[in-house]
DNA sequence: TTTTAAAGTTAGATGAGTCTAACATTTAAA
DNA sequence: TTTAAATGTTAGACTCATCTAACTTTAAAA
């Protein structure tokens, strides 16, 4: 059961994805930012960082930020890329719905096999994008993102086709499923309550439905 | 990543899985038989059958053989259920060969997901035997077996058709892809050599061919 | 600018799974 | 039936990933 050359357990394959994502919204990532979304304590993030950096993953000095390093994003970027070709290999080949797919491939990223991947890969056409609208990183690392603005972003009345959804959780996607909201539908902003922040919005189906800005902030349209 | 309810670490699955395979040949497992196995050293496999006798997996006392319980053949069943199906959907599904999905099985095995299984099942229409001729136990760990000659137990002058191969490791296979044999093949046997055991068969193309026995004894017709 | 709160670090402990070295028991040979 | 070899067990140590408690640094308030 020993790791592959070069590359880290399970455990330090889950610091790199989460030190990844949440470098993107900020840059440098914080202890504490981590230790939250790992679900662990700030002692526990702290004496890991050291090791990541040890391994040239990741650049840190003592109470400095953490930054991810070009080897930790590769790193990163191969994890996410097996998680969501595992997400819409689950959706298109065997037949699971969105919301459901995002914990078994939590798991199945972790898999060391360039076979499975590469398999997986042609048969869904070399795709690009994962089942809630997300890129899906080359073999290279390459991610070719579009455009996108927030539905909590859109203008009153003008439209947009939803493009992705920022959160694959199932709590989250059964909410969409509930309201007949999916990828690729075209929609409406009708009128944005600056009280909460809460959207009403003309679905495909012509039918009105209300958002509450934690939800339309996590579905995005093209622009 | 806490652990399914009353289920145990891959670890303990491991572990599991090799006392049951060994307890097929023998009935009693010995500590040094799963050391061996398992390549650890004797003192961590009696440590970890303590545990495993604490959680009722195995029953054992200090100098007696290690045998399952009923929870234990159980929990065995289940992820040799797992592996075997993983390792068909792999080859039917997907279009690896048989001699490359062992060990990406391993990993799939551990998979946690009623979902994920049940949709392989399906797909695969509730198949009963494994892409190696093994059997796939049911959801209730029943297993339908047939009878089997191994190769090396034929009588010289008959003939029978290869329903399984008892060794699914790659180097194994590999030597019966260039010999050309599969499951399904019908095969005579030739000759048998007394002073080594290998033995001289007729494949399907008609073709003479000598196994040797360490060969010959892993595979099986039926009889 | 002092004080306080938040964030980060260090020290030391724990459980899982592994190891080596030393000792005990069982089995096989002499 | 004594001796030697093989097998099994105990004790103690190590790594990994985690924790709590105590201390330090930085950032925010007063
Ligand atoms: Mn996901
Ligand atoms: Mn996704
Ligand atoms: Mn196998
Ligand atoms: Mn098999």
């Amino acid at each position: 059961m020993t790791n592959f050359e070069g590359m880290g357990s399970l455990t330090e394959e889950n610091y790199i994805k989460s030190i990844y994502s949440l470098s993107l919204e900020a840059g440098e990532v914080t202890v504490s930012e981590l230790a939250k979304k790992l679900n662990v304590k700030l002692p526990t993030v702290n004496s890991m960082i050291k090791k990541l950096a040890a391994k040239k993953v990741v650049s840190y000095a003592p109470y400095q930020g953490i930054k991810m390093t070009e080897k930790g994003k590769k790193e990163a970027l191969s994890i996410i890329r097996k998680h969501r070709l595992a997400e819409l290999f689950l959706v298109k080949v065997m037949g699971l719905g969105w919301e459901e797919v995002h914990d078994i491939a939590e798991q199945l990223e972790h898999v060391e096999s360039e076979r499975f991947y590469n398999r997986i890969d042609e048969m869904l056409g070399k795709p690009k994008v994962d089942p809630h609208g997300e890129p899906i990183p080359d073999v290279n690392g390459k991610i070719h993102s579009k455009n996108r603005l927030a539905v909590s972003q859109m203008k009153e009345g003008t439209s947009g086709k939803i493009s992705a959804v920022s959160n694959d959780e199932k709590s989250f996607l059964d909410h969409l499923n509930a309201k007949g909201i999916q990828i690729g539908d075209l929609i409406t902003l009708k009128k944005r309550e600056s009280f909460d922040g809460s959207v009403l919005i003309i679905t495909k189906a012509k039918k009105e439905t209300m958002l509450t800005h934690q939800v339309a902030e996590r579905i995005w349209v093209e622009s």
